[in-house]
RNA sequence: GGGCGGUUAGCUCAGUUGGUAGAGCACCGGCUUUACACGCCGGCUGUCACAGGUUCGAGUCCUGUACCGCCCACCA
């Protein structure tokens, strides 16, 4: 006998222990230490790749707390792992943490009061203050970090506490972090292992920046935002030499940031503009600074902005950029990396002025000024100098924010690490294709994204906590660093710390000073090192045995939000460093919405806080409503759902009670309506195995729960009486038997999604977790049943589904006539066509213990009707037709 | 400007190859029924966004429009 047919028939009475009054109160906290324990969720690293199913959890940012739309998104990825385990997978599920980057920086200078200031020395045995000091307290790097690491350790408890509350099946044992020595070895590694072979480089370049953070960031973590802005009309003179044989002596150019003025390197218009091709290759000066620019032709500027004539300044924006590179522009920077204007000495090389020390005096009143205060301020002198034209317009226009900044992004010309991209951008458009996304259409967003992408990516930042690069430059004997010939830590010295490691060849000592060396400053990108997640935790490559079983992984749960940037680099990374993909599929969860079908926010998602869903409706209740959500679909903050799932929990212990409390013995499955209920739950299991492969966990959920209703409000009521034993051992045998394997199927088609109801259910009547138990099959419950012809099957089809007929309309009529049940109904007039009135014997004995009908009087003839006769006692007239 | 998703009962949503519109919640009425009052039985509720088209037949397929949401691009 299979294992899973012994699943249906073995209910030993001995054994059997129901309680009292069943409730779902205290589940969680008798089954989290249970499964603990007991080890069901325990990886095996035995077990083959084919038959392991490897999760590549996100790692929630530890920077704060878990909100609703975590809850959401991380139960269909445990519906989805605890399905697979069923069926037999030995399931790689690890969690992680995401403790490395710039939310955890933040976090941590707000709640001890301290800022990073790399030049400290290491202070060991350092204590943070009681109480957060003002001004913050400035520590040491490594001080910093280890703060950090001390914060990040707390949180993730508090993580990991909600997770095996919610039921997640994580197997706790392989948790990691992204800034473990662990990760920053395999991030660091296959860093190297770019470098290596030329995929990674390092480029001084106009670069997306940060000026609060005073950090490069990258294309991925743009956002725009709509800001209040205006144009500024604006005039330009043609020196009389360049005016000469033209209609014009000024030019009028409009722009959003006249601040940049002392920036600009030329004027740019459509090469096909009549109104300006007779200005391409003359020189205008600017107004105020009096500096000699071209004005050139190029066919992105568009003759229907503004004036049709651009300025070109260094770097106003990313177009800024293109026009400089691409029309070899010179380079006349002046914001600095904390957002203000620089000191500039004017007449000086490359700020060759017609009027210098006019250009001094205006210059004098913006530098040090931030870009909103300069642009104020050279408003104000353009005006009385009579180079603006008219009054600012007043617009609103989208601008670019670093997503975790507050300020306007700049563009800064400095030395960063990027990782080539661009010219892979087919070859990972192809990736894209090739991994199977749930729901498909998400697929566009990854494909939208990589056709987007105008640069390779920028992977260096300039912060503190987060994986430094494993590389150190030479210094030169006059003590200037040596970019071009970085000294690249060797594979096996991973992971490192440049500020305080030794390159191979050089003593400690000889650390910043000429000829010594020093250490790269920066760290990578948070992305860097969270796109080597699958490698993180499938051991690579220090444990291949792990490795070979494990990747490339199965599944990549995680939001549509971050497509373009965890998803998307998991894929590079992947891909260069493996040659392959990362996981086969991707499934995309959607956003918890609130009430106003907006991105629930996390203080709106604070207030409700997922402990307390959890307390309130219970795990399996918040379990129901999160998985009744479809992949990649939003959905909204719903508590009522959550009352139903709650709801159903409790009908299940009570239905399973019932379904188990019988003392009659089992038998053989006889009884047309039992055979019925049972190839009905047959078809179900079908159904829904199917919609479980394809991720639709959502339509297993409904399909399930609308036959588990169907069950107890129908079967249960028409077999109750025969399974008390009124038809005799025969009949009570076939129900008690066809009950318990229901039973036994549904609590296993619900184990997914309600786990603590389910196991406690199981732990009533039989050993070992239902966690662990196989899915069901068709079969089992076929082969029970026996085989009959195609005959009898339709038969017992139409005799349950006559008997719930008959159900519907003797209920109706009783509520009708509002009798209570324990009423007995005299009789019930049934006139029906001959293939119904056949099916009555069958079904009839049923129907009078259910209904309390004392006698039936069947007849073949029109109209077709169902009649209650009448009650007793006291006996009531007949009810309508 | 490009792309994707959505629009079905008061609310939240199903509706799988086209075949008489569904569920839950809410609401109304009834019922203590030895699994469950955290329950049971019954009832009410629709121009399937709009306009065309294909078809014997369209919520479902095609074309277009409107609105909502998201992603990307543009940003002088």
């Amino acid at each position: 006998m299979s294992q899973s047919s012994s699943l249906l028939t073995s209910l030993d009475p001995a054994r059997l222990r129901l309680p009292e009054k069943p409730a779902l109160e205290g589940l969680e906290a008798k089954w989290v230490p249970h499964w603990e324990s007991s080890g069901v969720f325990r990886f095996d690293r035995t077990r083959s790749r084919a038959d392991v199913f490897a999760i590549d959890t996100p790692p929630p940012t530890v920077s704060g707390s878990l909100h609703v739309g975590h809850v959401f998104s991380y139960t269909h990825t445990d519906v989805v792992a605890r399905f697979h385990r069923m069926r037999g997978k030995e399931v790689f599920y690890p969690m992680g943490w995401d403790d490395n980057g710039l939310p955890t920086e933040r976090r941590v200078q707000n709640y001890y009061g301290v800022r990073c200031d790399p030049s400290l020395p290491y202070v060991p045995e350092f204590v943070p203050p009681a109480q957060p000091p003002k001004p913050p307290l400035s520590v040491s790097r490594p001080n910093f970090i280890e703060l950090c690491a001390r914060l990040t350790t707390e949180d993730e408890k508090v993580f990991e506490q909600l997770w095996k509350t919610l039921g997640l099946s994580v197997d706790w044992s392989m948790t990691y972090a992204t800034i473990s020595k662990r990760s920053q070895r395999v991030s660091q590694l296959a860093f190297l292992h770019l470098l290596q072979r030329g995929q990674a480089y390092q480029v001084e370049a106009p670069t997306l920046w940060d000026i609060d953070f005073k950090t490069a960031v990258a294309q991925a973590e743009l956002e725009d935002r709509e800001m209040p802005g205006a144009y500024h009309k604006i005039a330009f003179s043609l020196p009389d030499a360049e005016a000469r044989g033209l209609s014009r002596s000024t030019v009028e150019i409009e722009t959003t940031r006249p601040e940049l003025i002392p920036a600009c390197v030329a004027l740019v218009a459509h090469p096909d503009d009549v109104r300006y091709q007779p200005l391409f290759g003359k020189h205008v000066l600017t107004p105020l600074f009096g500096v000699r620019v071209p004005v050139r032709a190029h066919t992105l500027a568009d003759p229907e902005k503004g004036s049709g004539i651009a300025m070109i300044c260094t770097f106003g924006d990313t177009t800024d950029v293109t026009w400089w590179r691409e029309l070899s522009l010179p380079v006349r920077a002046i914001i600095q990396a904390d957002g203000t204007l620089r000191d500039i000495t004017w007449g000086a090389r490359g700020w060759e002025s017609a009027q210098p020390e006019r250009a001094q005096q205006y210059y004098s009143e913006l530098k040090g000024l931030s870009a909103a205060k300069a642009r104020a301020k050279i408003v104000e002198q353009l005006s009385k100098s009579g180079d603006l034209i008219g009054e600012p317009r007043p617009i609103t226009h989208a601008v670019k924010f670093f997503e975790k900044g507050d300020r306007p992004l700049e563009i800064i010309t400095s030395r960063q690490w990027f990782i080539k991209t661009i010219e892979l951008r087919e070859a990972l458009i192809a990736r894209g294709r090739e991994l199977r996304w749930h729901p498909e259409y998400m697929e566009n967003r990854f494909e939208n994204w990589a056709n987007g992408l105008n640069g390779d990516w920028c992977i260096s930042r300039q912060r503190f906590f987060g994986v430094p690069f494993p590389v150190w430059y030479p210094l030169t004997p006059q003590g200037q660093v040596d970019h071009d010939h970085p000294i690249a830590a060797g594979d096996a010295q991973t992971p490192i710390d440049p500020s305080t490691d030794v390159p191979a060849g050089y003593r400690a000592d000889q650390r910043g000073v000429p000829g010594g060396f020093v250490g790269d400053p920066d760290v990578m990108d948070t992305w860097a090192t969270s796109s080597m997640s699958p490698q993180i935790v499938c051991g690579w490559p220090d444990d291949p045995d792990l490795f070979a079983r494990t990747f490339p992984m199965d599944l990549r749960p995680q939001a549509h939000d971050i497509i373009r940037t965890w998803l998307f680099t998991s894929v590079l990374r992947a891909h260069l460093e493996h040659d392959s993909l990362p996981w086969s599929h991707a499934a995309i969860s959607g956003w918890v919405l609130d009430p106003d079908r907006k991105k629930m926010s996390k203080s709106k998602g604070n207030v409700v806080t997922p402990l307390g869903l959890l307390e309130e409706h219970g795990s399996d209740g918040v379990r129901y409503w999160a998985a009744s959500g479809r992949p990649g679909t939003d959905t909204a903050f719903d508590p009522a759902q959550m009352k139903v799932g709650r709801r159903l929990a409790i009908k299940i212990l009570n239905a399973s009670k019932f379904a188990l409390m019988s003392a009659e013995p089992q038998g053989k499955v006889t009884a047309p309506v039992d055979r019925a209920m049972l190839r009905n739950l047959a078809s179900l299991v079908a159904e829904v195995t199917v919609a479980f492969e394809g991720y639709d966990y959502a339509r297993v959920l409904q399909r399930t729960e609308a036959f588990f209703w169907g069950f107890c409000d129908d079967y249960l009521e028409l077999v109750k009486g025969r399974r008390y034993g009124e038809q005799g051992a025969e009949g009570a045998g076939s129900a008690n038997a066809a009950l318990t394997a229901a039973l036994s199927v549904m609590l296993r088609l619900f184990a997914p999604f309600l786990p603590f109801v389910t196991e406690e259910v199981w732990s009533w009547w039989r050993d070992g977790s239902i966690h662990t138990a196989a899915w069901p099959t068709p079969d089992e419950l076929l082969s029970m049943i026996g085989d009959h012809g195609e005959d009898v099957r339709q038969t017992d089809e139409r005799a349950y589904t006559w008997a719930t007929k008959v159900m519907f309309e003797v209920r109706k009529q009783r509520s009708e006539a509002k009798q209570p049940l324990k009423v007995p109904i005299t009789g019930v007039t049934v006139k029906t066509d001959a293939d119904s009135a056949a099916l009555m014997p069958i079904v009839e004995a049923d129907l009078r213990a259910a209904l309390r009908v004392v006698a039936f009087a069947t007849t073949v003839g029109e109209p077709r009707e169902i009649v209650v006769v009448g009650y007793e006692p006291p006996p009531s007239a007949d009810v309508r037709t």
